[in-house]
DNA sequence: CTGCGCATTGACAACGTTGTCATCTTGGAG
DNA sequence: CTCCAAGATGACAACGTTGTCAATGCGCAG
């Protein structure tokens, strides 16, 4: 019933087909320098022919490590964030040959919960998906545990735990003076979760993005959200019944804006001739609706990434590497967005 | 830099403190039997006070057993289908205590990878999500490895492996007959990648349904798919070429049928009012659509679960479990899908 | 020729559990 | 009261690695 069916060859089996010890195997097999090539060659055969796999449970147990991190994030409503994060972090565990532990959470997840999953794998560090990095009590629980982190997530850079931020602000108030150099006037905006440190810095953007072209905010054309579909199409409803109507809504996600696109169409509105509809992330249901949502990218997959990586590399005892590092996103143009009044899609 | 902060405690503290041997602290925790219940209080009270948890490298080196299972699965093109899978089979490993190790793979993965992938972790099972499942090389290096393994897919129910099936080829029969009972005369189907189980069975049945109403199957209103979007626009602009014209499209999956909406949006056409639209899978996207899609909901998550949980009890020894289970699907209706020429939405 | 330092290697314990087997208790039948 | 089976418990080895420290071999200065 055992995995394996006939029985595996273990360090013993390679140290004695080399004709060496099994400390001299091991050590051939960390890359230890002091090894005689000739020896290292003689392991490194044997290994080879016995079809040799180190025991991940014995490495890790003298060793006191498991070889292992830990990816932290909430139970999406949508996926399509997590995924890319997934992928990231997992090529970079598989390309340092660690092993990935999944913690799923539901929202407002008990700080003890996460710790509970943490002491019992005990994996050597934790990655952690906005809006989990800008909860106060994870991260000093897990600083308290002494377990190195990184976090994803535009907000907090405190000193010590690693951090990958995508440039939202930025990002949003880039996007919002694009929209405005169209011509829009009266511009809607609508919010994400307000847990997420993203839906403040893009809320920031979006004004910062009309103070710089000399536009006066109008709070009434502030919607929140939170992130989904149906909070989007909502939402959209609302500032859609406004007089007179904004011809341009940003959605603090595309989600959201697939939402608000519905939520035009239901009012009888065309986009993007009555209303643009931008979104963000450029995930994948942007370029699924029609028409096609444009969009601020996000490096998603490559942000998750470098988080594991500089995790990793930290854990291996790397001490020169940058603590924070942002990562700019890029303006996707489709055909959700165009002047306001525009005759064709 | 280890994670743990202060020492943990180890089963020879709590056997100190409970003052009796480890032996017994181990025949508590793994709540063997033979064991006075007064001993087995202090026990339980000295690890509560402990705040002990086993270790797991430990557990598993001498049991000869990691405590894991893998999830093995394709690298999505469309996310929602893996993503309700791994939450059901996340749960189960939760329920019972194993760690999960994911492993995505390329298409047409070469068998070796999951091999070693097999060997390096050794999980102690696998469920291979379809379309792997299907993959008789995989399938055999499992056996081979005696690597006990569980599918989810609706193909092969060889003996001596769990597999979860879902009823596709009723359920698409079922949608069929339902579309043919509103009047639809020229339907259209769009199949779903061919190395999916599913993609024959839910042709199958589109053609059972079709000859159970007396209808002769027009193999022009049959187009080749790969479950994508773009898959699904680029079939349904074939189909809506043709004239007369299909007045209903029976899409493999919802990504297809999206993109099917897209593709009749795109020529001019109404949905549902020129044009019927239904899916497969009750996905997301499928209530995020415009309008929203009838579509055959699928347990997925449901079935992920059910198929580890079985592979799990196997595992622990369990024997009187059913090899295979069948799952119904259930159809959702919603507004793509109406008589032909209907007058409103 | 001797000895010293460095490169290379090995013996052995240790990591924290579970499996095996022996030992000790206990309760009831004879 | 004795004996035995069944119930509880413990001592110790073992799982397959890595860490520690000692031992060996070798080249070269003195």
């Amino acid at each position: 019933m055992a995995t394996g069916g006939v029985a595996r060859a273990t360090i013993h089996d390679v140290a004695a087909r080399a004709e060496v010890s099994i400390k001299t195997v091991s050590r051939v097999l960390n890359k230890e320098p002091t090894v005689r090539n000739s020896t290292r060659e003689r392991v490194l055969e044997a290994a080879r022919a016995l079809n040799y796999e180190p025991h991940p449970l014995a490495r890790g147990l003298k060793g006191r490590r498991t070889h292992s991190i830990g990816l932290v994030y909430e139970n999406p409503r949508e996926f399509s964030y997590v995924q890319k994060a997934l992928e990231g972090v997992f090529d970079a565990c598989r390309s340092r040959s660690l092993s990935l532990l999944l913690r799923p959470c539901p929202e407002q997840v008990p700080v003890d919960d996460v710790r509970q999953f943490i002491r019992q794998t005990r994996v050597d560090g934790a990655v952690l998906l906005a809006p989990l990095g800008d909860r106060a009590d994870i991260v000093e629980m897990l600083v308290e545990m002494e377990t190195p982190m990184a976090q994803v997530s535009p907000g907090s850079k405190a000193a010590g735990t690693i951090s990958v931020n995508p440039r939202d602000r930025r990002a949003s108030e880039q996007l919002t003076e694009h929209v405005l150099s169209l011509g829009h006037r009266r511009v809607g905006f609508i919010e994400g979760d307000p847990r997420h440190g993203s839906s403040h810095e893009r809320l920031r953007g979006f004004l910062a993005g009309l103070r710089k072209a000399g536009r006066l905010p109008d709070k009434r054309l502030i919607a929140p959200g939170r992130f989904t579909f149906d909070s989007g199409k909502e939402a959209a409803r609302k500032l859609l019944g406004m007089k007179p109507r904004p011809t341009a809504v940003i959605a603090g996600n595309d989600d959201m804006a697939a939402g608000a696109i519905v939520a035009a169409r239901e009012l009888g509105l065309c986009v993007p001739q009555d209303l643009s509809v931008v979104g963000f992330d450029d995930s994948p249901v942007a370029s699924h609706t029609w028409p096609p949502l444009t969009t601020m990218r996000q490096p998603i997959s490559e942000m998750a990434s470098v988080a594991a990586i500089c995790l990793i590399d930290r854990l291996a005892g790397a001490q020169d590497q940058p603590e924070h590092r942002d990562f700019d996103c890029e303006i996707v143009l489709r055909e959700s967005l165009a002047a306001p009044g525009a005759p064709t899609a």
